[in-house]
DNA sequence: GCAGACTCTCAAGCTCAGCTTGAAGGGAAG
DNA sequence: CTTCCCTTCAAGCTGAGCTTGAGAGTCTGC
């Protein structure tokens, strides 16, 4: 920890710079490279947050661990979580999990350290009006660790279904998410068939908000649709929110 | 915790209100009058806050502790931060000692109308694990600011079901917060009939779930059935996100 | 193809926060 | 005066969050 080195980058060579980014960073890297920001990380720490079944980064041939740019983020997040919001790990696992764990990234040199500002930002992959931005194929199966006929499954099901540029696919931000969910659920057992109860219930309510808002969406005042599509983000979010509860609600039962 | 109490106020003749406010009460009885909202309060634990220059209240001449109105504001303070926001007790003492905590309940009338969600901070109640905390129907009424109409329907749909305590109804935490979901979607035109759509996709995921964990949640051995609680956990965080995503996406195609 | 730096796993241990327990006693109220 | 309830203080317990060490394998450059 004690290297005193500004941009990590500086002591590799440029071309490095692309290899590192196909292969991963070891653990001893991405270690020196967060000293910066926490002083206290190590690699026992790190390996301790993988334990605990908050990062899982890709492994060589040989077993070692290899660290994307994505998974960069992640652990950055984490230690962010856990520093500035105090957050206990289980607590944390469960942000991540839910998607709810964006946090405001930056290059930001010297924050203040117990700046505990709530930044409410809310995530693109979450709104109901595209950001636009795709993402290759490749940089999706990488970034997810998706198993690939995992990715072919859910084009056949509908659940979706990329686009075509190039002679490669791209998926948007949504898409990439929930092939992030998926993989994750297909960790803990849930196969793709599985999946129809989660997309018919979907679908239902969709409709549901549909119907609901549907004068108002028709709207040709764009003031008017603009506030629609506002309630209809809304709508999602506290109907997710429901579903979340009433789900809680029934898993308790069962749990005990 | 040794006390054996179902109902705090039941012991306490009417007449003891005005007394009690001026002189203060003992620390049994400030922790019975807790125990409904923070079940794992107990004596030594608020003796320990004090220890920790956390509470400082004023004593009788034979040096019993006396809690005033103020000092049950602070206490309760300082209990919603350590279980809401995880904060741990050195933080919550500058936090308090700055001013800046004036969070909570309160009288705070200025919060009526632009409160869209935007109390998304309540992470206690996505939890499988019940932390046990019991609130009163009014008091739930009010923080919700539900109709109380709509919390019969949700009782008679089977949504809640609530407690019956000395003649008051009960809800946990996770109730209370399907009611203020509920209430909200009732602000959008989201009627009791709709819920069925939540409710038995709710049903239907919890049975999948179960089905997954059945073994490892019926396992005998603590530790396995410990782990398979915080993979169900974990499975329930990850499948709202997945139906999160899966309804936006579904919207995206309405909104267009 | 070998040295030396780096990494792996796994079990045991360590530290600190946040309480709990028990002993030994004094105050409050019927 | 008796019966709870309350007091302090010291010791102990539990779980989270790592650290350490042993023994073994991997990677890289020369």
């Amino acid at each position: 920890m004690a290297t005193t080195n500004h941009t990590q980058a500086a002591q590799v060579p440029d071309g490095d710079d692309d290899e590192r980014r196909q292969k991963g960073m070891t653990i001893g890297v991405v270690c020196k490279g967060l000293a910066q920001e926490f002083p206290d990380i190590s690699i026992s720490k790190i390996r301790y947050l993988e334990d605990q079944k908050l990062l899982n980064p890709r492994r060589t041939a040989g077993g070692y661990r290899l660290y994307s740019p994505s998974d960069m983020v992640r652990l950055r997040t984490i230690l962010r979580l856990q520093r500035d919001e105090f957050l206990p790990l289980r607590v944390i696992r469960q942000e991540l999990a839910s998607g709810r764990a964006t946090d405001g990234d930056g290059k930001v040199a010297t924050e203040s350290s117990h700046a505990v500002a709530s930044k409410r930002k809310r995530r693109a992959s979450v709104s109901v009006t595209d950001g636009g931005a795709m993402y290759a194929l490749e940089d999706v199966l990488e970034e997810t660790r998706a198993d690939p006929s995992l990715v072919r499954e859910l084009e056949d099901y509908g659940v979706i279904k990329g686009e075509l540029r190039a002679g490669k696919h791209y998926y948007d931000e949504t898409e990439r998410e929930i092939i992030g969910a998926v993989t994750e659920l297909a960790r803990y057992g849930v196969g793709g068939r599985n999946l129809r109860v989660f997309r018919s219930s979907a679908d239902r309510e969709a409709a549901l908000l549909q119907q609901i808002l549907a004068p108002a969406l028709r709207s040709r005042n764009p003031e008017r649709r603009k506030e629609a599509l506002e309630a209809l983000e809304n709508l999602a979010a506290v109907a997710t929110h429901l579903k979340h509860l009433l789900l809680i609600r029934d898993l308790r039962k069962i749990a005990k």
